[in-house]
DNA sequence: TATTGTTATACTCTATAACTATA
DNA sequence: TATAGTTATAGAGTATAACAATA
């Protein structure tokens, strides 16, 4: 017996970010593929799941991470598609509330089916893995509990 | 004491899937922010960090999750900055192998370093915890280990 | 015949700046 | 004055189809 031996996996900080940057490519190839089935870009795909309660331009603007200014034409396209629609907000006539459609709402769904059955690894852990892994990539990413997402303004 | 004490955390495949999108947005907000440190875009950003070995065109391509056609665009602006250069295949002349400049390795060292001081909270888990993270992370994306992308042709 | 890289095209995403209507 | 949404603009990413050079 050996004082150390050597693992099998590494797993120092640097090769931690690196799996982590294959893992986002590989979560947004699905995605995207998924979104794709249903004649619909990734930013677009992104924009319907984030919709899980209305949300004003801006406030997509946050959680999509990009400029107010583009959340204009997503929302354009999606419109024009019957997928979500824009409501005068009652309390600020600046505001415009964005929300699914029922079709937004049937396509949002049949998403998220599609890329669940594109992960299938994932499916197949145990409940105690998913918990262990959710609770360290909540550790890892401590601004990206669902939580946090749920209390954002807008 | 209860039979079934309900848990702080629930991880439901579904609940598992939504908070990979957060962190894998999460990921590329931190990575497109360093990126854009030094005047690159994620894509660019992305592409210097593929460059671990040279690259054809269409290996890039693969990486890159995008048609090849794409990658002559991205590749031409990041050899009109010096950052990667076109070498010829020696064994077949339509290749070209794409390899990073010495301008380009210190630019993708800096992109590191800048998004690793971005991400402390992953720094901070104990050696046992990245190696939990990081098995868990092979199992639920079998695809994306470091191996598999070593291997890959091009 | 098949493959590699490129070009042409059309569309989408992107940040910046300026505008309007509200607050 | 400040903020929400939009428009205009220029640049970057995207897939598709077609092409020349090479295998």
């Amino acid at each position: 017996m050996h004082e150390n031996p050597r693992p099998d996996r590494t797993a120092t900080p640097i090769e931690l970010i690196e799996q982590l940057a294959r893992v986002a490519a590989a979560y947004y190839r699905h995605f995207a593929a998924a979104a794709a089935g249903h004649g619909l870009t990734l930013m677009q795909g992104k924009t319907l799941s984030l919709l899980t309660r209305p949300r004003s331009m801006r406030g997509l603007a946050g959680l999509l991470s990009c400029d107010a200014s583009n959340v204009t034409g997503i929302v354009d396209r999606l419109e024009a598609r019957d997928l979500v629609l824009r409501e005068p907000d009652p309390s600020d006539r600046r505001v415009k509330n964005i929300a699914l459609t029922e079709h937004g709402e049937r396509t949002v769904r049949l998403i998220r089916a599609d890329l669940m059955s594109g992960l299938t690894a994932l499916e197949e852990l145990t409940a105690e893995d998913r918990g262990a892994l959710r609770s360290l990539l909540d550790r890892a990413f401590p601004e990206t509990t669902s939580a946090a997402y749920r209390a954002l303004p807008g």
